[in-house]
DNA sequence: CTATTTGTTTATCC
DNA sequence: AGGATAAACAAATA
């Protein structure tokens, strides 16, 4: 589910908590969501901490506590974060339950467990923060650093080429579909073979449906316009806004694809 | 019972 | 060495 503007629109669910204290932690250390850090820590310290700030980056949210608790979230395929009223009991798949000083809980949610929960308590950013690549819509991603990409994936399919989230931190399924889909790209053409128009519509339409999908889905989680291939691609029997022809769905670079054939080339 | 899933990491092959 | 591809991870849903 979550791609940018979908962590973006969960990052803010836990808005309301900031400037509130963690008063207690719940998490089962067992679980696959905390693999690799150390829950005790994240447990016994972040207690007594000030939700501060936050920030979403592509796929990656990170909360800072006081001034030097590092937590971040990593929604995986079906992770969720939302606040928990005083009086309501966590559910199954509720991870990570932080119970804050005016009785409400930030909850993070993950029935399959793809997603991951990082911890870091450290002076600065800590390095999973601090590594983080330039983001789509900054002033550092430029058309030159995507392109020396194309270049380097020049034989891999442009539709895993454009999941690479060192390059294209936020990109997911859907919006790799709908980059290809509206500069009329077939997804299984290989990166080197754009040609320079194609390369220059590519760098204006990851910038225009990031900015449109944060603006649209990112702070109430709206309905994209039924003009893009998004509400058109979910199930068999879809069609073409543009030519009305059907969409054709199948697995390319390991994920499920849908395009339109009578459009894209 | 089988196939599918808006993601990432790891293994394997080239 | 570095890139390309497939499998693994886990649980719900159709």
């Amino acid at each position: 589910m979550p791609e940018l503007a979908e962590v973006e629109y969960y990052r803010k669910q836990w808005e309301p908590a900031h400037g509130q204290t963690v008063t207690g932690v719940h998490l089962n250390a067992e679980k696959r969501v905390f693999r690799g850090i150390d829950t005790r820590a994240l447990r016994k310290d972040i207690v007594g901490q000030k939700l501060e700030d936050s920030e979403a980056h592509g796929k990656q949210m990170c909360f800072r506590f006081g001034q030097s608790h590092w937590l971040g979230v990593h929604l995986g395929m079906t992770g969720k974060t939302r606040i928990l009223q005083s009086g309501e009991l966590p559910e199954k798949h509720d991870h990570l339950v932080l119970q804050m000083g005016d009785a409400r809980s930030l909850v993070f949610s993950d029935p399959r467990m793809f997603g991951r929960i990082l911890y870091s308590n450290t002076i600065g950013e800590p390095a999973w923060w601090a590594m983080r690549s330039p983001a789509i819509l900054s002033d550092d991603f430029t058309f030159e650093r995507m392109n020396q990409f194309l270049e380097r994936r020049a034989k891999s399919p442009i539709k895993a080429v454009l999941l690479m989230q060192e390059t294209f931190p936020g990109v997911g399924n859907w919006m790799a579909d709908e980059i290809c889909w509206s500069i009329q790209v077939r997804p299984h053409r290989h990166a080197g073979s754009l040609t320079d128009g194609e390369r220059e519509n590519l760098y204006k339409a990851l910038q225009f449906i990031s900015q449109e999908a944060l603006r649209i889905i990112g702070t109430d989680w709206g309905d994209l316009p039924d003009s893009w291939l998004f509400n058109h691609r979910w199930k068999d029997g879809g069609i073409c806004p543009k030519t009305g022809c059907k969409l054709i769905r199948e697995k390319i670079g390991g994920r499920t694809t849908c395009w339109s054939p009578d459009w894209q080339r």
